[in-house]
DNA sequence: GGATGCCCTTA
DNA sequence: GTAAGGGCATCCG
């Protein structure tokens, strides 16, 4: 079957264009867009057509415009560096011998529509490829469509169907009454994908829908009914013609000769290394490789188009896999028998819950091999479940290799797992690998970690979802009521898969020492010591938060009838939309603050902005306060106590934060009031059990010290070398005085410009946070860069660096990549370089209190009392701040060994400092 | 019931 | 101006 490949040319410039960023050559030429075309059609050739087209638009009017004057009429002119690169790119599809079409009059659609089916008629397989979903009107026998940058496929009308909701010859009708926003074509208000196929499903075609207009109720009734004299006419806009005079046939479009000499020369020109590699080297075409200068910043496209790494795999680690449902004694001792032969295996437990402190394990799946994994089913309990080994015998069985720390074991959020295992009686030891970690260390802020997704960008493997087992939503069953075959095939892949990407990421980490030494002695020795911290837990006074939630309820409801009466009616003060016609329509007072979508906003600064006009914005502030702290706090905490340990144990997400900062959910301990006095009352109800304390160890402006440490700025260095209060000293330094003629308002600027710092702030940022004007806030940071260059050159010198490379590093080789630092969109730039002043020195103070935590933790191992228990816990951390509850009689000892060990953690260019207070609460202890 | 917008809490 | 999580209203399916 001979094929032909038909590719719309226009559409993917343009999308390449606005995906990728503003990559350009050596020359400074602009080379993104083309960069992308010349990978998509790469990876066509790779498949051998025997026929190709590129077809684009030729200039001048089309019979769309003779229909619609305004058809396209608000698209953008293409911009310069657009323009620039169609040139070069026709050059370079000549060169590869693709026969180009651009017919006068006519739009590369119709062209692409007539010669399509004329092809498909006439015998041949045809694929279109283009990024524009129009296309799947023609999908039919033959005729397919597919979008390399999606790496969509619609090869039937199912698929058509799967995407749409409707078959691909009701797409013309779906399209007519949607519209299309980028062609100006106005369809029904507020009418969606959803809506046009819900309809068209009822009423099978447009003129269906237009006849029974009159029966469809509500608002998108009356929109319905107001566009239907414009229905036809989209119709017509959105029909790909499929008959129009063309002066080649499919015949005419067999893939020539490539010119290499040619290609050379412009693959040379425009810095495409790895495409000039394959000319040469003979290598496979269409090769893409991971590593090509420019494409790792490059993001998304290449990565959704053909994923890149998955060049050059091993096929074995992205076949489907085998995978054996373990019910009997012999299958049993089998799997163990491969578990203790083999170097390291992958395991994964199910469970019927998301809170690893609550869960019941319902099986149990191990992997040693690629494509070879075991399900061990231990608490399926539906009606007609086949029978299970024990679980209890089933784990004693287990318990040799689970506990052995000389056997290393690997997992996806393997700190799940260990939790699971823990509450069912076994501490696992020598969990020695994890996917979610490695991929975490290698790829934080341009990936996520999840499984599906590793699996997807690093093996090219789909993998079975949970919903596809277990149903969703209300519908959604415990994984126990998961027939055992589907089970198996879910949770065996959970453990092959990690096995699968532990061979791809592995290797990618032993190549980067830095960031090898950052999952080895950072990350993956702390994944035991947050899973004691988790369970450790902390003791709430649910007493307590419930009269504080009384008394909130008290105040709430005064505060809500002032403001009735104050407004001379009653509305909902959560309700940002009604204060919003409250304060700015009906009362007239002004909005000064927008929201980022347009809107007034009625937050905090708004409403501060307008108190002095009106007593209603004081109540609702008053109200809103109070109302936080009730419904987020007050109200909240004591329903998560645990109730088989009477305590709370919110979760750490160790690859949450992009600068390697924990966080806390479920719930989230780092977030706790401290500002205002009601706020800090809540932490009154974190408390010690008898006979214990609470013992706040926190570090005192470690992202300054780092600051000082990074820019090596000799002022700043000195004035923590000498203790000094740093924002005293930056104000003294700033304003010329001494220290002790420094008046408050001072020392408060000087503590905002030492934040702003931290912040990558302009002076924007620092005349609102002041108060005052840009140039009063501009004055202020050059004064503050004349008596700190080493700080102004440090930035720059982060910028740069950022730039260059595409990431920036902290003190312990941790990167942050920045995919938006080329941006051309002047604002996500700007965006990513603060992230990159910001991230070396939130980043590095996220590792040393990390070090911290698995030094003190190893400390802690065996400090224990009389009776056998531990004399301090570590509890919680907040970023800068680490928490124990320790025996009253062992606190002197934790005072005097912690704060040490935590001070220790790094050696920097000045001194760390470590704070601690003691009390029988937290907010005593701070 | 799920997604999004707005607002607010922390370091 | 950096980094997070989460509650409530609202819109849509």
């Amino acid at each position: 079957m001979t094929r032909l490949v038909l590719i719309d040319g226009s559409s993917y410039l343009y999308r390449a264009f606005h995906a990728l960023p503003p990559l350009t050559n050596a020359a400074g030429e602009p080379t993104g867009a083309l960069f992308g075309v010349v990978n998509m059609l790469r990876g066509h050739l790779k498949e051998k057509p025997e026929h190709i087209a590129f077809v684009v638009d030729a200039s001048g009017p089309t019979f769309r415009d003779a229909l619609y004057p305004e058809y396209k009429a608000n698209r953008p002119p293409m911009p310069d560096e657009l323009r620039a690169q169609i040139e070069p790119m026709m050059e370079i599809v000549a060169a590869l011998g693709i026969p180009i079409l651009r017919e006068p009059g006519v739009e590369a659609d119709d062209v692409i529509g007539t010669l399509a089916l004329q092809a498909a008629e006439g015998g041949l397989e045809v694929t279109i490829s283009t990024g524009d979903k129009d296309f799947a009107q023609l999908v039919r026998p033959r005729v397919a469509l597919v979008n390399t940058m999606s790496g969509s496929r619609m090869e039937s009308d199912a698929a058509v169907m799967e995407k749409f909701g409707v078959r691909a010859d009701q797409i013309v009708d779906l399209l007519s009454l949607m519209g299309d926003a980028i062609d100006n074509v106005p369809g029904v208000e507020k009418c969606g994908p959803k809506t046009a196929a819900k309809w068209l499903a009822e009423y099978g075609s447009l003129d269906g829908v237009i006849a029974g207009a009159d029966a469809i109720k509500g608002k998108i009734g009356d929109n319905l009914r107001a566009a239907l004299a414009r229905l036809p006419l989209n119709r017509e806009l959105v029909t790909i013609k499929t008959d129009v005079a063309l002066a080649q046939s499919p015949a005419d479009l067999a893939l020539r000769e490539r010119d290499v000499e040619a290609l050379r020369g412009l693959y040379a020109r425009y810095g495409f290394n790895q495409a000039l590699k394959e000319l040469d080297g003979g290598a496979a075409a269409g090769a893409i490789a991971e590593k090509e200068p420019g494409v790792a910043r490059g993001g998304g496209f290449v990565a959704a188009a053909v994923p890149a790494s998955v060049e050059g795999l091993d096929p074995a680690l992205s076949a489907p896999g085998e995978y054996e449902t373990v019910l009997t004694d012999p299958q049993l001792s089998d799997w163990i028998a491969k578990l203790q032969a083999a170097d390291e295996f992958a395991f994964d437990s199910e469970t019927d819950s998301l809170d690893p402190m609550r869960a019941n394990l319902v099986g149990l799946s191990f992997s040693v091999e690629p494509g070879k994994a075991c399900y061990i089913p231990l608490g399926h309990d539906y009606p007609g479940a086949p029978g299970q080994l024990p679980r209890d015998a089933v784990l004693e069985a287990l318990r040799p290799l689970l506990q052995d720390p000389a056997k290393k074991k690997l997992g996806q959020h393997g700190k799940y797992d260990l939790h699971v295992l823990r509450r069912h009686g076994i501490v696992v030891a020598g969990y020695a690998d994890d996917t979610m970690l490695e991929s975490f260390v290698l790829s934080a802020g341009i990936a996520r970690h999840d499984m599906d997704s590793l699996a997807k960008r690093h093996l090219g493997y789909e993998t079975i979802k949970y919903e596809d087992v277990a149903g969703k939503g209300a519908k959604q069953i415990p994984f126990s009521q998961v027939a055992i075959d589907d089970a198996t095939r879910y949770a065996a892949e959970d453990a092959d898969i990690t096995l699968r990407l532990h061979r791809v990421l592995s290797p990618k980490l032993e190549a980067e020492p830095s960031l090898l030494s950052v999952y080895r002695d950072i990350e993956m020795p702390l994944v035991p010591v947050l899973a004691r911290v988790e369970a450790n837990g902390v003791m709430i006074d649910a007493e307590e938060l419930r009269r504080q939630s009384a008394e909130l309820s008290r105040r709430m409801l005064a505060a809500q009838q002032k403001a009735t009466e104050l407004a001379g009616r009653s509305f909902n003060l959560d309700s940002p939309k009604q204060l919003c016609a409250l304060l700015f329509d009906e009362l007239k007072l002004p909005a000064l603050v927008k929201t980022p979508s347009g809107a007034p906003s009625t937050n905090e600064e708004a409403l501060e902005a307008i108190a002095d006009q009106h007593e209603l914005p004081r109540v609702i502030l008053e109200y809103r306060g109070l109302a936080k702290l009730r419904s987020t706090y007050t109200d909240k905490l004591p329903e998560m106590i645990n109730p088989d340990t009477g305590r709370v144990h919110t979760s750490y997400h160790q690859a949450g934060a992009a600068t390697g900062r924990l966080s806390s959910s479920d719930p989230n301990l780092q977030n706790i009031p401290i500002r205002s006095e009601e706020g800090r009352r809540i932490r009154t109800a974190f408390v010690a059990p008898p006979g214990r304390r609470l013992v706040a160890c926190d570090y005192s402006q470690i992202e300054l010290r780092i600051m000082a440490h990074l820019s090596e700025d000799p002022a700043l260095l000195r004035a923590f070398a000498e203790g000094a209060d740093i924002h005293r000293a930056t104000a003294a330094e700033v304003f010329g005085k001494p220290m002790a003629e420094v008046s408050a308002n001072e020392r408060r600027a000087a503590k905002a410009i030492n934040f702003g710092l931290i912040y990558g702030m302009g002076a924007f940022g620092l005349a609102r946070q002041l108060g005052i004007g840009r140039g009063e806030a501009q004055d202020y940071i050059a004064l503050y860069f004349s008596r700190y260059p080493g700080v102004r050159d440090y930035m720059e010198r982060t910028r740069q660096q950022a730039r260059d490379a595409g990431y920036v590093e902290t003190v312990f080789g941790r990167r942050l990549a920045l995919d938006y630092i080329h941006s051309r969109n002047a604002s996500q730039r700007a965006s990513a370089e603060r992230a990159a002043i910001n991230a070396p020195m939130q980043g590095t103070a996220a590792d040393i209190i990390k070090r911290a935590m698995v030094r003190v933790d190893d400390w802690l191992a065996d400090k224990r009392s009389a009776s056998g228990e531990s004399s301090a816990l570590m509890i919680l951390q907040v970023h800068d701040e680490l928490v124990f509850e320790a025996d009253e009689a062992f606190v002197p000892e934790l005072l005097e060994r912690v704060p040490a060990l935590m001070a220790d953690a790094a050696q920097l260019r000045v001194p760390l400092v470590v704070d601690s207070g003691v009390g029988m609460n937290w907010e005593e202890a701070h």
